[in-house]
DNA sequence: TCCAAAACCCTAACGGTTAGTGTTACGGTC
DNA sequence: GACCGTAACACTAACCGTTAGGGTTTTGGA
């Protein structure tokens, strides 16, 4: 009775989908606060409940692809190479991820989502609870409290990280120049 | 024209304060989510549309008071007293402004920020133009740029001490703990 | 073949927020 | 002391995101 193999996870996939893709054409065309939602379920064709059964909020529609980041960074801590130190890893990861959303052809979206402050609001948020899960993960890893104060911070210097660079004006070497201060401030804790 | 002493001034001040206790009082009551915004325009006796002129949303009635802490934290930085180093006037204002957090007279509406996503959500966005701010006081402070991604991090990272220390157990202490790591960061950057 | 659940649809509403349009009360001016 | 501009407030009516309630179709499996 598990398992809901094929047709039905692909439709619903598609249906998913479709409503991101009319969602993410239509804020582009028109602007995020002058595309509604019974415009977007119209022009998806799909009921507004069935959107919203998709999609958590508006805001959510924008920010489709964003999943993969908590994994990515939950990953960098837990499965990199044994011996590797973590800040290092973390680096790394930041790196590609500020790659990604600086990349030229993401900057429709990038100005889409400067430009509304509901957008911008909803993108934070999203990162505290990037940062929450990746100090969950540090703390596993060095086996000390979940709610230990030093993994937390390091975890919301590295969010900042990705956050500064992705508004720096060289992405790539704001976030060497956060990585050297976080750096000196993993070396200053009592988890180094 | 200009200069609108007096009666006016006075009247419009009791209009508010009216509205924001009136309005923290039905919310400690009956919950945030069970008070309607109708609900306190009534019991405060204005109309919504008053209300709305005086705060920007329903989560703004909650935090009243916080508007003195981007200004705590401004002045911390440009009115400290000559050959003060820059780290440590931080770490005094944002130990004040934890302890003003974490009072047990604040507990009340402490939980019910809690007891809230909308209003957490609300408190951090508020947080982040603290940061800003900040940052600009602080490049201003060393006669760098505004977007000097090194003031821009320690903005940050002073903020996420606050943040941070509000939840923690022992928030004095991790006030603490937090600001000898944002001291290491501070020494590796280049604006020490 | 038939069932249970998943996915979807429709309608109607709720609650925060705003636009449009007055009305009052205050402050400064002649 | 009468007068005018304007700030503060009120009322109505709506807009928009979001959800509840209740039904229909599609799918996967027994």
């Amino acid at each position: 009775m598990i398992e809901p193999s094929g047709r039905r996870e692909r439709k619903k996939a598609a249906t998913r989908q479709k409503i991101a893709d009319t969602a993410l054409r239509l804020f582009l065309e028109r602007g995020y606060d002058d595309v509604g939602i019974r415009d977007v379920a119209a022009e998806a064709d799909v009921a507004v409940t069935t959107l919203f059964s998709h999609f958590a909020a508006k805001e959510a529609l924008v920010f489709e692809r964003d999943q993969g980041f908590e994994r990515g960074l939950v990953r960098a801590v837990a499965d990199r190479v044994p011996g590797e130190p973590l800040i290092p890893a973390l680096r790394q990861e930041i790196h590609a991820m500020v790659r990604h959303c600086t990349a030229p052809e993401a900057a429709p979206v990038r100005s889409l989502i400067v430009s509304s402050p509901a957008l911008r609001d909803y993108e934070e948020s999203m990162r505290l609870r990037h940062a929450d899960a990746l100090a969950i993960a540090i703390a596993a890893e060095l086996g000390v409290p979940e709610t230990s104060t030093a993994c937390r911070t390091i975890a919301r210097f590295v969010i900042d990280a990705f956050a500064l660079a992705c508004e720096a004006a060289e992405p790539g070497d704001a976030v060497d120049e956060v990585f050297r201060m976080i750096e000196a401030a993993w070396d200053a804790s009592r988890l180094a």
